[in-house]
DNA sequence: TAGATTGTTAATCGATTAACAATC
DNA sequence: TAGATTGTTAATCGATTAACAATC
């Protein structure tokens, strides 16, 4: 993965020493004590606010649970499709969201709504007292000091990579060669 | 997005003045500017290699092609969904990827197969010439000098914000007030 | 001129890397 | 003891921030 020993030792040093020096980590404790301290023994609780192409990936997404992230509900606005269920969840109105939450213990807000939606959204799921955010519209959301926002933005990925494709061809190309 | 005006004039720095000291930014000019830089105005072609959930989704969402980035084909292995179309855009079984490359100019492989095969689903998109991986599966993927890749690992990111969210919770417990 | 705003250099901060002591 | 490996501090590197000169 690119990283050195040195940055190995010195990220296992800011949690404490696990290993014994002169002969090594064990690594099964080592591991059990990373997962401890990331939380991955903790199983959190999931809504997904937004049930296209996206929300709906992400709720067959089978893995997610297996990491501690279960998905309880999946709520939207489209007549169309509530009631309907994906893996086992039902699709609900995002109007009984604050019903809801007062039934089910909800760690994490999934955002997969819409820009124009998605600060109105996740005001709400902050309201309702969700104190986790995954957010995959392309905004940049403010939220308070005791809410965790983790965002997922798709376009800049690519935009990102679009940018690093250009600029490698540009190296290539010998008529450009002096810009680096 | 909590970027200071010291950075936005060091990283327009960068790439050279775009303004006039003690005028200002012609907006419409910075943004036109910036694009060019980011190569906005290019049309990059993508396929799709993996036409599960993800991947269905991702081709789809319509908004990438408005950045530039054209989904020209899908690619699997199961026979029950090749033929189908997503969005106008055909389901082709994964062995005809290397005859479409030669009819087509792919920039991009967007690669959304289970863990297992990426490795191999890479090896075999580089083989081919294309020089973008758009990556989705949560492996870190070596791939040579000429070639760009762009990771969107959300199991990573899922799991980052579990951490946040028992860091924060641990900050707000009194119990527990003393570890930061 | 006075105020405002950008360009550019210098100072600060944080993360990565190197070095070596402390072990087994 | 010799070789190997981790813990911990110091040096290096790069990015962010601050400062101020150069304008309009």
């Amino acid at each position: 993965m690119g990283i050195t020993s040195s940055q190995v030792r010195q990220d296992f040093f800011t949690f404490g020493g696990f290993g014994l020096q002169g002969y090594g980590y064990d690594v099964e404790l080592l591991c059990r004590e990373i997962g401890n301290i990331l939380g991955l023994g903790i199983m959190y609780q999931m809504v997904i606010i937004g049930a296209g192409n996206l929300g709906q990936a992400l709720a067959k997404h089978t893995s997610f649970e297996k990491r501690g992230f279960r998905v309880i509900g999946i709520f939207d606005v489209s007549d169309r499709i509530i009631g309907e269920k994906i893996s086992g969840v039902e699709i609900m109105h995002i109007d009984s969201l604050a019903e809801f939450t007062t039934q089910n213990h909800v760690d994490i807000a999934v955002v997969t709504v819409p820009y124009a939606y998605a600060r109105e959204v996740v005001d709400k799921a902050v309201g309702l007292g969700i104190k986790g955010i995954w957010n995959f519209a392309s905004a940049e959301l403010k939220v308070p000091d005791d809410v965790v926002i983790e965002n997922i933005h798709l376009s800049d990925s690519l935009i990102v990579l679009g940018y690093n494709l250009k600029k490698k061809g540009r190296e290539t190309d010998p008529s450009a060669a002096k810009d680096k």
